[in-house]
DNA sequence: TCGTCGCTATATCGAGCCGATATATCGAAC
DNA sequence: GTTCGATATATCGGCTCGATATAGCGACGA
C-alpha cells in the first residue's frame, strides 16, 4: 500500500475512533523503512507518482510486538489500547485475555482514584463535581465492558482463569479447565 | 504560585482528569511571561530558589478567551472541554449554554458517524464492532450528560432557549422566558 | 475548449507535548 | 549520619498535530 491509502483504509476501518496526520504518517514511514520493518518501492499511476510499501517480516514481528507490550499507564494509552483492540484478532487468546484483565485493573485503580477524589476533596465547584461524576460513571461502564470482553473471550476460548479469580469461576467453567 | 504547586494544585482539583508534564509546564511559563500573560519574580525558601508566578490583567483576558473559544473539532478537543467545563466557573451562564449546546452539536455528529459505521461498514471483524459498539453508547451516554447540564444551567440562571428549541421546552419555562 | 473544483498523493514546517533524565535542597525517619 | 521521598527547576529527544505547498487527475459545466 501506499500512504495515501493506508490512511484512508485506516479511517474506513478505524474512522472516529482512531485517525493519523499526514505530518505523523509520512515521516512515520521512512522511519520504518530505516528500521526494515517495511520496504518501499517506487510506483506510477499514469504520471503520478506513488510509493507503494510492503511489510517485511521483522515488520510483522514488530508489529505483534507493539501490539501485545501492556506499556505503563501514560497519557496516550486510551487510545493506544483502542488501536491495540482493533487489531486484537492478530493475537492469541491467552494474550487477549491477559491485556484485557490488564487494562480492567489500570481502570479499577483509576476508579478507586476518581472515588477517593469524590469522597476526600473538599470540592465546592459544581462543575468539577459533575465532571468527576461522570468520569466515575464513564470508569464504571468501561470496566463492566471489559468484563464481558474477557467472559466472551474465556467462553469462546475457554482459556483457564488466573489462580486468584478460580473461586469465582462457575462449575461448568472449572470443569472444563480441568478436562480442557 | 511556582510551578512545581502550580502542578501539585492542578493535580488536586483535577488528579487523573488532567495533568501536564513538566516538560510543557516550564517552557509554557516562559511562554506565558514573554506573551505578558504573567510576569515572574524570584523567591527562596531557605536555600531553595523558586520562580513565584503572577497572573497579570492581559493574562486574565488571554484565560478567558481560551475558556470560551471554540475551537474547530480536533484530536485533542474532548480533553480540552474537560479542562474548560473545569473553570466554567469563571464564564457567565450565557456562555456556558453556548458552549455545552456546541459540545453537543459535535457529539451528535460523531454520534451519528458511528451508527452510520455500524449500519454500513462490512465489518467481519468483533472487536472492531464491540469497539464502536461501546463508542456509540458512551457518546450517547456524554450527551445524555451534557442535556442534563444544559438543563441545570437553564434552570439555575433561567437562560432563554434559542428559538429552534423553544417548541421543546416545558410550559413552565416558557413562561419564565416570557416574564424574565 | 477551457477552467475550476474536488479528490488523489506526497512532503515539510513550526509549535507544542510527553516521558525521561539531571541536578539540587529539604525534612523526617531510622 | 545517612538514606529516602518530597520539593523544585530545567532540558532533551522523539513524536504528533494542523497548516500549508505542490501537483496530477477526472468530471462537469460555461
Amino acid at each position: 500500500m501506499h500512504g495515501y491509502q493506508l490512511n484512508r483504509e485506516l479511517s474506513e476501518q478505524l474512522g472516529g475512533l482512531s485517525r493519523v496526520s499526514y505530518g505523523s504518517l509520512y515521516p512515520s514511514l521512512r522511519r520504518l523503512e530505516r528500521q526494515g520493518a517495511i520496504t518501499s518501492e517506487p510506483g506510477t499511476t499514469g504520471a503520478r507518482r506513488k510509493t507503494v510499501y510492503a511489510i517485511t517480516s521483522e515488520g510483522e514481528r514488530l508489529f505483534l510486538e507493539l501490539l501485545e507490550e501492556t506499556p505503563q499507564e501514560n497519557q496516550t494509552e486510551d487510545a493506544r489500547f483502542r488501536v491495540r483492540l482493533a487489531f486484537f484478532r492478530y493475537l492469541p487468546p491467552e494474550t487477549r485475555v491477559r491485556l484485557l484483565e490488564r487494562r480492567r485493573a489500570a481502570l479499577e485503580t483509576r476508579l478507586a482514584d476518581f472515588k477517593a477524589h469524590l469522597r476526600d476533596a473538599d470540592t465546592t465547584d459544581d462543575y468539577q463535581r459533575a465532571l468527576f461524576e461522570h468520569a466515575r460513571a464513564g470508569t464504571e461502564s468501561d470496566i463492566a465492558w471489559l468484563t464481558e470482553l474477557i467472559r466472551s473471550e474465556r467462553l469462546k476460548y475457554e482459556i483457564t482463569a488466573p489462580v486468584g479469580e478460580r473461586r469465582r469461576a462457575s462449575a461448568t467453567l472449572r470443569r472444563k479447565e480441568h478436562t480442557s
